[in-house]
DNA sequence: CCTCTATGGCGAA
DNA sequence: TCGCCCTAGAGGC
């Protein structure tokens, strides 16, 4: 589940269930119990995300870090009738037991640190531009990529360079401003950018709102298509992630894939041709 | 049962 | 570049 939009979306969601609230906070795995029981019975003071990275803050300046890695999630429920037991291994759980009750379960997350302020600070210093906070600099992300020899498919997955975007993103942006991914990010106009980043600030602002993914237009809805709606885990209409061989949505062409930096990369060899250098295109043109 | 996969990121080689 | 960490669900036998 997690890029940006997700830890967005969770700190959200912790703040309507939590922020204010004396807490119960338990380790019911084990593997956070000795943190967990200095925060027990404190009161939750709000939650924010920077990127992926997730920071819960409670009374004296203390922040729970939580990064989910690949497959972790974090389940908040609100206004529930009764408090479950927990059901796998849940790393922390938070609880509120007072009406209306609700608890938190975290599992299989890569990082859950308790940490000060200034680790905080550190951890947010090393990230680039967030498309889904009001105060980010795209032109920071800019200087990154319009010096670099590296793919842009590479550099939106680079935290350091731009913050919150995943593979969904990074495949999804990309097919729709028809830029091949294995093209070097210095070859690209400020333009391109600057329409790569508004475009990802409506998209993950969305998919906060959605919870999900979804980056097809209007027109390539399974609805305006006739064609049947996704069915998979992940639920959102896309493009291109996750849909090697099967036929673009909008040339038919079969999606390609391949691994770059450990990673699956999908893109449309047709709606995203290859770079050609400015020298070879104004030869030909 | 087993194997594989996954919206991530780290450190060793 | 590779292996490894975290966990759950799907599919194969």
């Amino acid at each position: 589940m997690p890029e940006g939009h997700t830890l967005r979306r969770l700190a959200d969601d912790l703040d309507a269930a939590f922020a204010g609230r004396e807490v119960e906070v338990g380790s019911p795995q084990g593997r956070f119990a000795d943190e967990a029981a200095l925060l027990d019975r404190t009161t939750l003071v709000g939650a924010d995300s920077a990127g992926k990275h997730l920071f819960v803050e409670f009374e004296g300046e203390r922040f729970v870090h939580v990064h989910l890695g690949l497959i972790g999630g974090f389940d908040v429920r609100r206004d529930v009738a009764e408090v479950p037991f927990p059901q796998g291994a849940v790393r922390l759980r938070l609880v509120t037991r007072d009406t209306p009750a609700a608890y938190a379960d975290l599992r299989g997350a890569t990082r859950c640190d308790l940490v000060s302020a200034a680790r905080r600070d550190e951890v947010v210093a090393t990230l680039g531009p967030d498309p889904l906070r009001a105060d980010a600099d795209p032109d920071r992300a800019w200087q990154r990529i319009r010096r670099s020899g590296r793919a842009i498919g590479d550099l939106l997955m680079d935290q350091g360079v731009i913050a919150g975007v995943g593979n969904v993103y990074r495949a999804e942006v990309l097919f729709r401003h028809r830029i091949h991914p294995l093209r070097p990010g210095r070859t690209l106009r400020v333009g391109q950018w600057t329409a790569i980043w508004d475009d990802l600030v409506e998209l993950m602002a969305q998919g906060v709102v959605d919870n999900r993914i979804d980056t097809v237009r209007p027109e390539h809805t399974p609805e305006s298509m006739g064609r049947p709606p996704r069915v998979d885990d992940h639920g959102g209409e896309v493009y291109v992630y996750r849909r090697a061989a099967m036929p673009c949505h909008v040339c038919g062409a079969s999606v390609r894939t391949e691994v770059l930096a450990g990673r699956n990369l999908f893109w449309c060899p047709r709606c995203q041709p290859a770079f050609r250098s400015r020298a070879v295109q104004s030869t030909s043109t």
